[in-house]
DNA sequence: ATATATTGTTAAAAAATAATTAAAAATATA
DNA sequence: TATATTTTTAATTATTTTTTAACAATATAT
């Protein structure tokens, strides 16, 4: 019987915006720090600080605050940021090749181990020391290594197809910049990253904004 | 005085993913569409479709559904995407460069201008006919030249600086893939894109998973 | 015409966020 | 050193927001 509830979504989504704060504290030499301290720094109530964490464990001591260190350390066991993951990119396009080429990944312990691609220009290249294979020896691949996470950097009428296999093969995440969404069995997390999606809403909003200020001056 | 209640950021988050399945629609000739039947596509409930269109209109007609092609329309024009935006992308590093080559925002309205950064081995180049300019250069083009939104991918450390000035120079949207938050005017809107935060959520839940798996199995 | 489908809207339920309270720990004071 | 005061958490309660469900009104189709 499970007795600890499921942490929301929401929850989760903030777990690297405290863990990235408390590292900039940790930088700054700063050994303490309350809630309401930390929720003026990341305008967040400290009330809803307090409760996240909470969801995890107490780590903090009345009259005292919070322990940087430690909270830092804790939020990195609770993200699972404490061992390397591998990761392989599909999709050897832009995107692809700039996280590649993303240097701060290997310093948190995310290691690109190959990039697979359809285009036979790209084959056999070698992109800061990660080799381009043929997608036909991803099956292969996979199968003899260790994959925690698929990058799908691929276009979007072929992800679907890929991220199916993938998972079939063994591959649990699936961090999704394909412009479509994925089903995948339930005991494999997709994660997008929809560009075109995210700059729309941001349109939008400075739209708003805009309509705000005219209505305004209509006034 | 303002009698239209603001829409929350969740529903505005959904608007593009209801634009995309409606052009998936559109493409496939489909004329016509049940809230009911969108929903099963789309895998929320029907229930909130017509809840979030609602929130702009009646779209829709009792007995019928709605009329794809209008609706797509409708949202297009609600998203703002009846017409051309102008950007920048300040930090002409990989991602930078990634976003420059990525052909399907032209397609979509979204031009980029120019690009900026202080690499004096890229300024004077050009990306897919994108000048690189010198950062120096970035205030007189941004006064002369309409800037809709910036595309930040610079360092941390030169982020908060860089999107004050261009605030302060009256570019209205940040769409931001610096890993910090940035503290602007409110009638400055940011949109995040953390790609370190987005994965390590994706870790945490594969990590979620595992443990369940395993707990599970110990029964 | 009548039955069916399906919306827009209102109501209810659930989830997320914020505020409050009580206990504990740290610090200041006598 | 003992005691009072302040700080601050953890836990609880309240509020707000978001989501889901229910349903009356209306158009479509037969």
């Amino acid at each position: 019987m499970n007795s600890e509830r499921k942490i929301s979504s929401a929850v989760i989504n903030r777990l690297p915006r405290y863990y990235r704060y408390l590292g900039d504290l940790l930088e700054s030499d700063i050994t303490r720090i309350s809630s309401k301290e930390l929720s003026t720094k990341m305008n967040i109530t400290a009330s809803q600080i307090r409760q996240d964490l909470n969801n995890f464990g107490g780590f903090g001591q009345q009259g005292y605050g919070y322990n940087v260190e430690y909270l830092y350390n804790e939020i990195k066991k609770i993200l699972g940021l404490d061992r390397v993951y591998n990761l392989i990119v599909v999709g050897g396009g832009n995107i692809g090749q700039a996280l590649v080429n993303y240097t701060n990944f290997e310093k948190r312990g995310f290691v690109i181990t190959a990039v697979f691609d359809v285009n036979p220009r790209l084959i056999g290249m070698t992109i800061r020391g990660v080799e381009v294979y043929d997608v036909d020896k991803m099956e292969e691949f996979v199968k003899n290594n260790k994959v925690d996470v698929a990058i799908l950097t691929l276009p979007r009428s072929q992800a679907s197809k890929v991220a199916n296999d993938l998972a079939s093969w063994g591959v649990k995440g699936m961090w999704n910049f394909s412009h479509v969404d994925l089903a995948m069995p339930e005991d494999v997390i997709v994660e997008n990253v929809h560009l075109t999606d995210s700059l729309m809403t941001l349109l939008y909003k400075i739209n708003e904004v805009e309509m705000e200020e005219n209505s305004n001056n209509g006034n």
